[in-house]
RNA sequence: GGUCCCAUCGUCUAGCGGUUAGGACGCCGGCCUCUCACGCCGGUAACCCGGGUUCGAAUCCCGGUGGGAUCACCA
């Protein structure tokens, strides 16, 4: 058995979408899965609405995910020869044909077609005409008007078509450009793709595509259509859905193995397990597990199980992460271990990186701003003497871990009769500047006696002159 | 409209003739607790409809309905 190769070809016309990510991700990970080969191709024929700009978006994004290829890029750009070559023979043989109908008059067949309820295909003027190379024609494929074609899908079985429904569609333009359907098969079989798999929407391109086969002599590939992942109100996802650029959900702090995840959740399932690091999708993804339905893309659920990858994912690992995100806010997060430990305390409260950023504030931010509720609910000259005295015996302290600061808190309380409560939410404030924050001795030994004492004067200062 | 695909809780899904139809997200309770979270416990909620096949259908077949995709010298 032949090894498994497998491509990605997205066309440069704007920044890769949801849907193409996880085209890509099932290829990738087919080929992974199968120890074959991934390539990846820049469909760029249409000369107008390609980019070199989008080409670099496409780029970016893969590499936020992760997703590496063994060959390519290769751009359809380059290969005209190849495919010219394959107009040649095809041509030669009599399975193609040039054609000089106009547009105009071609739409204009199809007009006539469509209002007296016939199929609006090309009528075939130019078929027999036996015409040669010329500025300006196109060369068609001289189709079967009878029989069936049947593509046999991975995913979704037997699918019949008709072959009267097709036409003798164009395989190379006037410019001398070829279609997406003539250029694909070219590359395919070119580049020895094994395994096509690709969204939904291509389903009614494969029998065109089967048929260029044919009249090639190449044996078919097999073919994988997965479903479309659809919007909240179940069309086709777009712009008005929200989000749809990959690297839009990086800037909205996703990991890249929690968009993955959910991206091969969509579609593909394996039991009961929702959470799957890389390595176990690579394992455990088959092409018989893909779904057959449609579905919604949930960004509520996608976030969910972003919380679920952060919260069990090493420090080490979050942290280039995260730093953008505080770099973005001007914070300096030079000190690694640091970083890594305020970390550790917010994983569990960050659904994504940017809430860990946005709680992270007070490690980063010494001239930490009291939130003048806070401040006046807990900030008050009763607990001066309290906060004082925890000051006096952190300074004193001879280890400050964890423990000790347990020990210290103990004393504190019982010296001024209070419960934890009472003396932990201003200690928070005077620590972060709000009411919300992790655990009390998981902050204090995280920033340390210094920033801790300096933080616990000024809001004995606070309260000393804010206090009648 | 033609062609093609699809159909289990609101959403993602498990199920591949016999299950109290399971899990996850969400939502609603409760517990835990130094705040917020995490976590834990419990609850809410589904087989599109109609015919068959079968001792027995969410599972197989047919029809309907609904949704989606596609009908280019775009990909």
């Amino acid at each position: 058995m032949s090894t498994v190769r497998t491509r990605f070809a997205p066309s440069p016309t704007g920044y890769l979408h949801v849907g193409g990510a996880r085209t890509a991700l099932f290829n990738w990970l087919h080929a992974r899965h199968t120890g074959g080969h991934f390539i990846l191709r820049i469909e760029d024929t249409d000369r107008v609405r390609s980019t070199d700009a989008s080409v670099q978006a496409i780029f970016e994004a893969l590499q936020w995910l992760g997703i590496d290829y063994d060959e390519g890029p290769f751009y359809q750009s380059d290969r005209l020869e190849a495919y010219n070559t394959h107009i040649d023979r095809l041509v030669d043989a009599g399975h193609a044909y040039y054609c000089t109908c106009a547009p105009e008059a071609i739409e204009a067949m199809r007009e006539k077609a469509r209002a007296t309820g016939a199929k609006p295909r090309y009528d075939g003027t130019c078929r027999d005409k036996g015409l040669g190379p010329r500025p300006g024609a196109v060369v068609r494929l001289r189709a079967p008007f009878t029989g069936t074609t049947v593509v046999n899908d991975r995913i979704k079985g037997a699918i019949v078509f008709a072959n009267e429904e097709l036409d003798d569609f164009v395989l190379r333009r006037g410019d001398g450009m070829p279609t997406y359907n003539f250029a694909a098969v070219v590359d395919d079989m070119t580049m020895n793709i094994t395994t096509i798999i690709r969204g939904d929407d291509h389903v009614m391109n494969t029998p065109k595509q089967i048929l260029i086969y044919q009249a090639l002599g190449h044996p078919l590939p097999e073919f994988a259509h997965v479903p479309m992942v659809l919007g909240h109100d179940r069309t086709r996802m777009s712009k008005r859905h929200g989000a749809t650029s990959v690297t839009a959900y990086r800037d909205m702090g996703l990991l890249p193995d929690a968009f993955i995840n959910f991206l091969a959740r969509l579609g593909w399932s394996y039991g009961d397990q929702e959470f799957f690091t890389r390595s176990e999708l690579i394992e455990k993804f088959t092409l018989e597990r893909v779904g057959k339905s449609a579905g919604v893309f949930d960004p509520v659920k996608m976030t969910a199980l972003n919380a679920d990858h952060i919260q069990a994912a090493a420090p080490a690992d979050l942290a280039p992460h995260l730093r953008p995100f505080l770099a973005a806010r001007g914070w300096d997060a030079a000190d690694d271990a640091y970083l890594q430990a305020a970390i550790a305390t917010l994983q569990a409260r960050s659904k994504t990186l940017v809430e860990m950023a946005e709680q992270a504030h007070f490690y980063f931010n010494d001239a930490i701003a009291l939130d003048e509720k806070a401040a006046a609910k807990f900030l008050k000259a009763n607990v001066l003497d309290p906060l004082r005295g925890l000051r006096d015996r952190l300074v004193a302290l001879a280890t400050f871990d964890e423990k000790a600061l347990e020990e210290v808190f103990a004393q504190v309380m019982e010296q001024f009769d209070l419960k934890l409560g009472k003396i932990a939410q201003p200690v928070r404030v005077a620590l972060t500047g709000t009411t919300v924050s992790p655990g009390i001795f998981e902050i204090i030994t995280v920033l340390g006696r210094e920033r801790v004492v300096a933080r616990l004067d000024r809001a004995i200062d606070h309260i000393v002159h804010k206090t009648p």
